[in-house]
DNA sequence: TTGTTCCGTATATTTTTTATACGTATACTT
DNA sequence: AAGTATACGTATAAAAAATATACGGAACAA
């Protein structure tokens, strides 16, 4: 019995009962109730089910807390994100203000996503009116977009730019959504994208000017214990690395060591 | 019928086929059954409980390309996250490198974590070993949490320092956390905490140095059309708001125009 | 002691989901 | 032009998941 014998709903409960007893440290039948809406009698059923996935250091029910406690070696069946662990953490009241920063505010035109997922998935190469930030200029160009790019904040996309000659990475926002979005196939197949395919292995330490217990701090941040972090990125996506980890600002508490790039392996 | 009186399964459903929807155009039963695990009988089945929900600009079927389309002026039934775009938006492949950054990269320490919930929970102080940044010293102080905190990158908390005599936002990395967690109950209440329960309404507007069409294109990136753009956060969050959206990096795309801070209504 | 709130288990019933079959329309191949 | 494949749709019986409900135990508070 693995968790990917179970139906989707049920393991999604089960990952949701992990991150309690990892995060939180207890969980009852009432959270998986509450989260879910299903029933004490199938939380119960849950709990059995997630008891028989674990067998070492499995969670046991404290009579005195009236709930299941992790063991103090308790391991997780699956990785979680930060938000992850926030929902589980986070104890929203109601209707309140929440406690985390508003993530929805970036925007994105439904019309633009569509037609570039469109020609995405048709491989065709289309025409948009781009305002670069750097000139400020705004003109048409044909693009062949080949990907949607996530930096954490913000959605880009990766397309060859006929007027570069080369791959680059756009941003949607900077499409005016007002245009036809004249449409083509492709005449050449398009060439290889070597950054997207290649590997940057990037390793980073805590600054140098850091004191010796700020710089163990940084270390337990990061979670590495060695001198070196190591961080695998696709090539292509390094500058949304470098500033999202806010490398290059004054203030960074991580300095990179060296990079190195290697052509990756299958896709 | 809405969404409220569905499982919560199959509301997840519907919901990812509303984003399918919004940002790709279009939809087929494949798409929910792979998603979800479930079969093309049940797809079809959630196809007609969405399309009972909507009741204007509903999609429809086109027979050429065998798939639902929405219909240009499609309204989504509920907000989505850049994460949920992405994640409709993301044509991943196998096991191959991820067209996202790397998000787990932060860590969290598991006993630290459980420590703090269980704080907050019962409402006791703690005791921790914690490392300034700025000064780079390491001594211990009793705390009182109350709240955790999401940046969107990393997870802080809000408690009541006795050493400072206020409420402060802590970084659980600076906790050592071999500590013991000498744990003791509140002799007195804790005192109301202003900034927390203050809501900071900021009015954000393109930076001044930007050409007429950067500073459209900006407007278009976070989401307003007329001169301001307004956001509302806890006071004591707004920390994190600004670095976050890197208001004040040298090329920051927005600028502050004013802050009015006022005390929130009810949480 | 009594009442409450957790836990556990078990059963019958209801709801959800699957498996399967059959029909239609479009597009592609032979 | 015929055949094949793949979308879609509907319908029904069977299987699986979830609920409602009942009963019992342990800890705790009034």
């Amino acid at each position: 019995m693995t968790l990917d014998d179970l139906k989707h709903a049920q393991r999604q409960r089960l990952l949701f009962l992990d991150r309690c007893f990892t995060w939180r440290g207890v969980a009852r039948r009432r959270d998986l109730a509450d989260r879910f809406g299903i029933s004490i009698a199938q939380a119960a059923n849950d709990f059995r089910a997630y008891l028989s996935l674990i067998t070492q250091n499995a969670p046991e029910y404290d009579a005195h807390l009236k709930a299941y406690v992790a063991s103090p070696d308790h391991q997780p069946i699956a990785p979680s994100s930060m938000l992850d662990v926030f929902g589980v953490l986070d104890t929203a009241s109601d209707d309140a203000l929440p406690a985390a920063l508003p993530r929805a505010k970036r925007w994105l035109d439904p019309h633009v996503a569509t037609v570039l997922h469109d020609a995405i998935s048709k491989q065709q190469k289309i025409r948009i009116v781009y305002t670069s930030m750097n000139s400020g200029e705004t003109a048409p160009q044909w693009v062949a977009p080949t990907r949607f790019i996530f930096d954490g904040e913000s959605i880009h996309f990766r397309a060859y730019s006929y007027k570069r000659g080369e791959y680059r990475n756009f941003h949607p926002a900077r499409i005016n959504p007002e245009d036809e979005f004249q449409i083509d196939e492709l005449d050449t197949p398009l060439p290889f994208d070597m950054e997207w395919h290649s590997v940057s292995t990037i390793w980073l330490r805590p600054s140098a000017r850091l004191t010796s217990s700020q710089a163990s701090v940084v270390r337990r941040e990061f979670g590495f214990n060695g001198d070196l972090l190591r961080i695998e990125i696709r090539q292509a996506l390094e500058f949304y690395f470098d500033r999202r980890w806010g490398l290059n600002e004054p203030g960074a508490r991580l300095e990179k060591v060296k990079t190195e790039t290697t052509l990756s392996q299958g896709n």
